[in-house]
DNA sequence: AACCTGACGGACA
DNA sequence: CTGTCCGCCAGGT
């Protein structure tokens, strides 16, 4: 059963779907952009995704640069998916995994 | 209302 | 470099 989404979720949401394609985002932007100051809110709300392929939550990652989770998990063949479809999308990555910080976008609104 | 959890981050050993 | 701990805030039970 699902449930509708909470006015912090809401804003979370909003703001992920801003980020332009070929582009990605870290957990520590949407959260002040949100008003809040924890990224592990965020990450929750990423989580609980209710509009999956509306919002892409797949151009989220860590403040390091490093891919964070994805589908529930922060390893696995569901990682990798993300990582493919990021650069699908035009994201560069590292040798290491690293995303390209020129693909980093940090200013919403 | 109380307690636990978490797709994190930063500090420290 | 890795592993551990604490703080952070909202959601779920």
């Amino acid at each position: 059963m699902q449930r509708e989404p909470t006015a912090f979720e809401s804003r979370v949401y909003d703001a992920v779907n801003m980020i332009p394609r070929g582009k990605v985002s870290t957990y520590s932007a949407i959260a002040k952009v949100v008003g809040c100051g924890s990224t592990r809110a965020v990450g929750q709300a990423l989580r609980r995704n209710p509009f999956a392929p509306e919002v892409p939550c797949h151009r989220v990652i860590s403040t390091s640069l490093r891919i964070g989770g994805f589908n529930g998990t922060l390893e696995g063949p569901d990682i990798e998916r993300k990582r493919r479809l990021l650069i699908k999308e035009g994201v560069e990555f590292d040798a290491s995994g690293i995303v390209a910080p020129q693909c980093v976008y940090l200013e919403f609104d």
